[in-house]
DNA sequence: TCTTTACATTAAAATAACCTGAATTTCATA
DNA sequence: TATGAAATTCAGGTTATTTTAATGTAAAGA
């Protein structure tokens, strides 16, 4: 599921900018021209992460963030401050729960994009055990490694995937469809056979016997 | 070694004083008078603390912080805000990464030199160990020597930190994304085509067979 | 049995990722 | 501010990985 990211400036131009290289970079993204959108915006859509511009009439980027601090459904959310340069800090230092970060104009594009990365990643504390085990296979993603029988053997980043998902339930039968989402991602497009031809590369390296072809629905992992 | 303190408060006065009190301490005194210079004299002189009032001319110390957190020699530095009594905590308080104290004048040299040893010596405890060491390569980032079978290697500062991180974790493979977060530092962009160059000087100095490159996903060092 | 369906296999094509060496720019230091 | 070292960029070459496509095989249904 892709990232989304709720951008609030009432200058068409940055909006426009951001826009097109967040979307670039692969994120959703959806906008708003003012504080009061963007609130209700945040609340219907859900967004990840939320970027403000300080100046925007009807509601300024302050109070804003300062109202969804207080609403449950956005109160723990990213929210970034984009300032003009001028702009005295101190001003907008000045609240408890403040934004996670603020970007000055002008705006670099790629210097955007790794702050908001930058953010996105901390924020992912969803960093789950990297060490899965089954049968006499370890599968340690931290180091990239597959683990048979102590032989370490070396997948390349899709088998990789591949092998990862089947061996995060293990005797759950995956099918086509869903591998495809998983380890290809949504809208990427591949034949069929694509995994086929992964399950073989694994299968050759870790031994027939792990992966069972379940005819008519799926791949799953057993031992 | 003297422990070196950088001070920046645009005020002369202020300037000699903590100097002078400091220096009675013996700690060893460098001095700026605003946030731009104490941003330079940071990363050229290395101090173990920095000092920095909040009011300056050029660059504020709010922004001198945040700009001092975001580069990889300076971000884990221990720094002091210096405040007038009237100015409101709340209004300091809103950074991720803030300070490591506030300090208000009018400031009483007995109270300032008590918090900065204190400082100092919680910092102190948690020193990591300066000694890394893997297969026959030692690493002393203290002396900022790389040790090869008793053969000393000097690696320029890009090639060090990275081997550094490499070698933090050894086994666990390093995302170009995070090496350039962690050695370049957030904010600065450079292509990623870098990263393989410092590899190779690195490699060609370390021998061959210690960096491991995971196609996809990045570098590791293994032994 | 013949046909269909679903998956397997293989080699070759396409792509993405990385390496390399040279040129250029930046930086520290005298 | 001149100098050499370090850092960075660039472009062409190389390799590993991924994908396709053509063909094979086995099992289920007509």
């Amino acid at each position: 599921m892709a990232v989304k990211i709720l951008i609030a400036d009432d200058e068409e131009d940055i909006l426009q900018f951001l826009s097109y290289n967040l979307k670039k970079e692969g994120y959703e993204v959806i906008t708003a021209t003012n504080g009061a959108d963007a609130l209700k915006l945040a609340k219907k859509e859900n967004p990840d992460l939320i970027v403000l511009d300080i100046m925007m009439p009807v509601m300024d980027g302050m109070e804003t963030c300062k109202e969804l601090r207080e609403l449950p459904e956005t109160k723990d959310k990213l929210i970034v401050f984009l300032t003009a340069r001028s702009e005295d800090y101190s001003q907008i230092a000045g609240f408890e729960n403040g934004a996670d970060d603020y970007i000055t104009k002008p705006i670099k594009p790629k210097l955007f994009i790794s702050r908001i990365k930058a953010l996105l990643r901390r924020a992912q504390t969803t960093e789950t055990n990297t060490i899965i085990e089954f049968g006499n296979i370890k599968i340690d993603k931290e180091k990239h490694q597959v683990i048979k029988n102590g032989e370490v053997l070396e997948l390349p980043k899709k088998e990789f995937m591949l092998l990862e998902l089947l061996a995060s339930k293990p005797g759950k039968v995956f099918s086509r469809e869903i591998i495809l989402e998983k380890v290809w991602g949504e809208d990427v497009i591949v034949g069929e056979r694509t995994i086929d031809v992964h399950i073989r590369k694994i299968r050759e390296k870790i031994g027939e016997d792990y992966i069972k072809t379940v005819k008519g629905l799926g791949y799953k992992l057993e031992y």
